[in-house]
DNA sequence: ATCTATTGATAAGC
DNA sequence: TGCTTATCAATAGAT
């Protein structure tokens, strides 16, 4: 295509041949967009001159990464050392646990149970009942704790509130006992509900 | 180049479309092997159809693998390291997605939950309430489904019995209006108990 | 780079 | 797919 037709071999003559290089480069480069658009082909291409200069053309909806994925995955030939391979079988084998953990999630929350047949339905039955029962004891355990805990700190107040209510009677004489001011201000203005209790030293036997 | 001109955009009729495709990925091919040849180029050409075939051409005085390398010394883009370091993010990533869960399946066991508090322990006992009323809706559907059949079948049994049994009493006077000896001979060899059965036609009324 | 005669590529049709 | 052909596009060689 051009003035005289050409043998396609070698272009001795140096300067023509950087011509044509750049040239049909351009060409080429044309080619490839057109393609990408055309077809909606992607393309990567990557050229070197013979005096090292690169020229490429990666189509917009990829990249080079993913073609040379997919070249890998298409060809077989191994593109990637052992350890891009190792990398790329994890992979495989997370996603897989993945997706079956996915599942039995689902599952477990009732739902895309219409496949499962009576035998599996019982199975995950039962494992939701384990699964409540396990956590409605220990929902039972903390409900305790806090109750026992309850009961001593309930004690522990009406201990303090009787001290201090004593404090408060008698405890101005006495402030030469160790006992400052501060703690007669502390209990002069304690809630009123604290200070008029009668008190039972020993209540904790009956809860 | 054809018979008419044609716009550069995406050809929507698929049928033309690979058609051209093809063409032109076979122009394409060409040219890279002959800027190769006449140039001293060296090409690495790789394209995928829409369909995810692949077509490649590479220089034969390089590999692929060479042409990334000089890639990536040429662009200073780390095509290996980027590679590399997808696969470990993604990794990473997967592996997290995995990580939590488990952690949420451990939990609908009831394993693993003495650290969580007490809001999400109602959380778990509401979801876990849920999963098992899907369960048993479920199985209560299909134990319906059973019952049902299973009076049809029943009702079934019962006038097929029926109508053989007055077959076998009456029939054998009849075997002229087109009931043959083997009806007899399945009746005479019915289970007793389908034979004695006081027949109630309308029974299904009453289940 | 630009120009253009010429070859090459290919769109449309079968 | 493969072939044909009218047309458009690329480009060899010259400037």
């Amino acid at each position: 295509m051009g003035r005289g037709k050409i043998e396609i071999k070698r272009i001795e003559n140096s300067s023509n041949r950087q011509v044509t290089y750049s040239k049909r480069k351009n060409g080429i480069l044309k080619k490839a967009k057109e393609i990408t658009v055309l077809c909606d082909a992607q393309v990567s291409l990557i050229i070197f001159a013979p005096s090292g200069k690169m020229h490429e053309y990666i189509s917009p909806s990829t990249t080079l990464i993913n073609m040379l994925d997919r070249y890998h995955k298409a060809s077989g030939k191994r593109l990637w050392d052992a350890k891009h391979e190792n990398l790329s079988n994890e992979i495989d084998r997370i996603k897989k646990e993945n997706d079956s953990m996915q599942i039995e999630l689902r599952h477990l929350k009732g739902e895309d149970i219409t496949s499962l047949n009576c035998k599996e339905l019982m199975a995950l039955e039962e494992a939701l009942e384990n699964g409540l029962n396990g956590i409605r004891e220990k929902q039972m355990e903390v409900y305790r704790m806090y109750k026992r805990n309850d009961k001593i700190l309930e004690e522990e107040n009406r201990q303090l509130s009787y001290v201090l209510q004593r404090l408060a009677v008698e405890g101005v004489k006495e402030v030469d006992n160790g006992f400052d001011e501060s703690v007669r201000d502390f209990v002069s203005q304690m809630p009123f509900a604290f200070r008029v209790q009668p008190m039972q030293p020993n209540l904790q036997e009956r809860m």
